[in-house]
RNA sequence: GCCCUUGUAGUUCAAUGGAUAGAACGGAAGUUUCCUAAACUUUAGAUUCGGGUUCGAUUCCCGGCAAGGGUACCA
């Protein structure tokens, strides 16, 4: 049941009988009465004036009248200005609770068999250094989108394209073969891509080292940079990598192997997943067929020097290079090939890519070149744009040392998590994995919250020091909440009570009228979540939600409450609380633990 | 230069064109014989500037200012 659909139409009717006009239901805006005013839903009149020809109050007087004197669900009305304030009748609050209480999947859809298919990309790492922090956001929207899209009924298929060929990944190649003296994650005990990256940032720092000598010998820099013999060296290697070297090959395989155990650490730790991985290692070979294939359809075009291009311009975007002069190829012919690869292996009719804002222009052009290349999804691909991770010193520069480590942040979250339960003594009693599981839970949950609770499409600030905070709009708070109703529900399950249903006599007050309507709300949420592709309203939601009900936890004794209906009305809104809180979290993969 | 995005309390974030712009952190003052005090209560404090559309604009449109990103052989 619909409440708020049934108001509007109530409303349309009454404008229809009073004013002898016909008004269309969504025209009538319906929307929660503010706490400072008396009632449950509002109508906004001022639309109407035109049709009643009298004051915004009056004809709030008037619809308000005909709606008591003819809809049975409606208790009351009041007018302030051009705002209608409805009451509801009791007992069809209850009704409504009753009603979310018995399903147990409330506001999530289940998939039909023949749902159609949307496929997301997200992560989409470089094999040659760990994830940073910019990694999590992504990897976390990539992963709660999956999650909502689902609720919203949608079949997906979680994916994620690895960089694993080209020019960086040879300097970390490179810098170990020199010198890297056979060390291994085994030998060095350290994971395996951080250990490449160590070997990254070595080539760096030396290659740094002879653009300097070269400068010194006179050169500009401009030549320094492209005549250094480490760079040299790196881009032969690639040469021979593409040439199938074997040597080359070998070690390509093996380093690469290293940072794959790494990230699947990660990954684990973060608690994300994929259904399909591809890597651009095949997929670019597929790109550069593409190409052709659209250069004899005659969709691009090739240059006197070789180098192949789209001509962009009748759809507003600009000439795009698809493969260079010496015919290697480029990130979009990648992209090209991926997209075919993927378009053979399912059936996609939605592709979403989760890739951040500073390649928004990439895609919309990515988004053409599909669509003439013939694929049926290419116009419709979205790219979900998020914001930069920006610390309090700025951008984050892995040169400059400020990137923030993703494996290391949730080390830090987890350990700190601890320390902060220790000290208020939250882990007395327990042993110790029952104390590491908690922390674990608990500091992820800080984590994952403090970022998917911001509008994905801003950048965002991360201060490593204060965001490990525990209080106020943060996981741990909502989380704390459910393992504190859960705890309610349990005392209340030893004491035999049984809350499968309230009586609809039962007198309810304006606190758990709104609590109820908060409930109520969140099959709307998760649509619209699924609509903007946006974690933030669920998390911001339950948030209101866990707030809530703190203070209604802590205005009512639940448990010692003498009259036995309103002991189960109290109990069974508590009970929803906790399953609502708990289905928003899972929509956001942050666990809700039963005690804490 | 051109294109895109973003400007809200000291700080980090909210607000389908609707009522007195909400929270949290930080600041000030309180609450534990009571189901988990990682909680609750009280208090001070904000829409970048100038126009326009509208009964009504943080929201939509135009212009200025500021920040970030992109700008064709990097990915």
């Amino acid at each position: 049941m619909n409440i708020e659909l049934l108001v509007a139409q109530a409303v349309a009717e009454a404008l229809e009988s009073l004013y002898n006009q016909t008004v269309t239901v969504n025209t009538v805006q319906i929307q929660k009465t503010k706490r400072e005013f008396e009632g449950d839903l509002t109508a906004v009149t001022f639309p109407f004036v035109k049709i009643s020809k009298k004051s915004p109050e009056q004809t709030g007087e008037e619809i308000g009248q005909f709606l008591v004197a003819n809809k049975n669900f409606i208790a009351n009305y009041n007018t302030v200005k051009g705002f209608l304030n409805i009451s509801i009748k009791h007992s069809i609050w209850i009704e409504i609770l009753n009603n979310i209480n018995s399903n147990s999947a409330f506001g999530l859809q289940q998939p039909k068999g023949d749902a159609d298919l949307m496929m997301i990309e997200y992560s989409s790492p470089n094999t040659n250094k760990p994830l940073h922090l910019g990694h999590i956001r992504n990897n976390l929207l990539g992963f709660s989108i999956a999650k909502i899209q689902q609720a919203n009924g949608w079949k997906v298929v979680k994916t994620n394209i690895v960089n694993d060929r080209g020019i960086h990944i040879c300097k970390s190649m490179l810098a170990w073969q020199l010198f890297g003296n056979g060390e291994t994650p085994e030998s060095a005990a350290v994971k395996g891509d951080h250990l490449v990256g160590k070997y990254y940032v070595i080539f760096d720092s030396e290659y740094k080292k002879q653009i300097n000598e070269l400068i010194n010998k006179g050169l500009s820099e401009e030549e320094a940079k492209k005549t250094a013999p480490l760079i040299i060296q790196a881009q032969e290697m690639l040469l021979k990598w593409e040439n199938g070297d074997t040597e080359i090959y070998k070690l390509w395989e093996t380093m690469n192997g290293w940072v794959y155990a790494g990230f699947e650490e990660t990954y684990k730790k973060l608690g994300v997943n994929f259904d399909k991985i591809y890597y651009e290692s095949d997929t670019y070979i597929v790109g550069k067929q593409e190409v052709e294939r659209g250069l004899a359809e005659g969709i691009f075009y090739r240059r006197t020097d070789g180098s192949v291009w789209a001509n962009l311009s009748g759809d507003g975007l600009e000439e795009k290079l698809l493969l260079r002069a010496d015919g290697t190829s480029v990130y979009m012919t990648q992209d090209i090939g991926t997209a075919k690869l993927r378009y053979a292996d399912f059936p996609v009719s939605k592709m979403v890519y989760v890739v951040g804002n500073e390649q928004n222009y990439h895609f919309q052009a990515l988004a053409v070149l599909l669509d003439k290349l013939g694929f049926a999804w290419g116009r419709s691909l979205v790219h979900f744009s998020y914001g930069m991770v920006e610390l309090p010193e700025g951008k984050m520069k892995s040169r400059e040392g400020t990137v923030v480590d993703a494996d290391d942040l949730i080390d830090e979250m987890v350990q700190t998590a601890k320390e902060t339960a220790m000290e208020l003594g939250k882990m007395d009693g327990l042993n110790e994995q029952e104390i590491n599981e908690i922390a674990r839970i608990v500091g992820l949950g800080a984590l994952k919250y403090f970022i998917l609770k911001v509008d994905p499409k801003k950048n965002m600030l991360f201060n490593p020091k204060e965001s490990i905070d525990f209080n106020g709009n943060t996981g741990p708070f909502i989380q704390y909440t459910h393992a504190r109703i859960k705890s309610v529900l349990r005392k209340a399950s030893q004491q035999n009570i049984d809350f499968g249903n309230v009586n609809k006599d039962v007198e309810i007050n304006g606190k758990e009228k709104y609590l109820i309507q908060l409930l109520l709300e969140f099959k709307n949420v998760v649509a619209q979540a699924g609509k903007e592709f946006s974690p933030a309203l669920i998390a911001n939601y339950i948030y209101d939600l866990a707030k809530e009900y703190n203070q209604f936890y802590h205005d009512y004794s639940i448990l010692n409450e003498k009259a036995d209906d309103l002991k189960i009305l109290r109990l069974v809104i508590s009970q929803n609380v906790a399953k609502t809180v708990k289905t928003g979290m899972d929509l956001l993969g942050i666990e809700a633990p039963e005690r804490m």
